[in-house]
DNA sequence: AGCAAGATTAAGTTGACACTTATGTAAGCA
DNA sequence: TGCTTACATAAGTGTCAACTTAATCTTGCT
């Protein structure tokens, strides 16, 4: 997931996703859309995307069919819909927070002797 | 859009956005929870969150405190939601890959002929 | 005024990454 | 067998971004 989160950083790749989202394509194709760009590069993108699993590779021949795979995206999604609000990690992360915070306030007080810290 | 993709695609960023993501939090509170990094590292995370709109900075005395702006994500998820299907844009995509399919066509016919030569 | 706390900005280093050209590899065909 | 097509990989380069330490700015306090 957070592969396929890095891979779309990227516009390039997004739009390379997009152009094999509702059919597969032949890399050649897909180079063909991107003139200002060499070919290799996009061979990288599409490689990106395969390792991030957002695209699936066929072969045919001396050709390579890309296709989207949207299963990924989808995951990203709720992925995206669950990881601020999920219960567990949330609550896990607010006590680690505040056991830093603690921690911080004890190695401030032990360490500044003048030192004074503002109320709640 | 594209500056919040960028921004979550670094997973410090997802943290501290997790962190503010229901209640607000002093910028020193929020460093705390990163041991492993200074805290000038989550001051320019934060100011690179809050240029993707994805939190909002209030100032309290010396204090700044930050809160996750959930509608950047809500509008984020839509975003991936239609991007890849919007239909205009997917039938501009799709026109413009087969005249840049027909153009190479053409050049490959071309040289064929025997005139050894590419593009305009 | 002068000092301390909270936080950002400045300047510099390093590693990742998007690109380039050059080379390699596999499949089809004369 | 050798040529051509379709594509990947190798190697190198420039840019950017995440980090560091040091310096600065702002606010509150006495």
């Amino acid at each position: 997931m957070d592969a396929a989160l890095k891979a779309l950083a990227e516009p390039r790749r997004r739009a390379i996703l997009r152009l094999v989202w509702s059919h597969e394509l032949p890399a050649t194709d897909i180079a063909d859309r991107f003139r200002d760009v060499s070919r290799p590069a996009i061979s990288q993108h599409l490689s990106v995307l395969k390792g991030a699993n957002l695209v699936t590779e066929r072969r045919d021949g001396t050709r390579r069919l890309y296709r989207a795979n949207r299963d990924t995206v989808a995951e990203l999604r709720s992925f995206l819909d669950d990881y601020w609000t999920s219960g567990l990690e949330r609550l896990r992360d607010a006590a680690e927070a505040a056991e830093a915070r603690q921690r911080q306030r004890r190695a401030r007080h032990a360490r500044g002797r003048g030192t004074r810290r503002k109320g709640t």
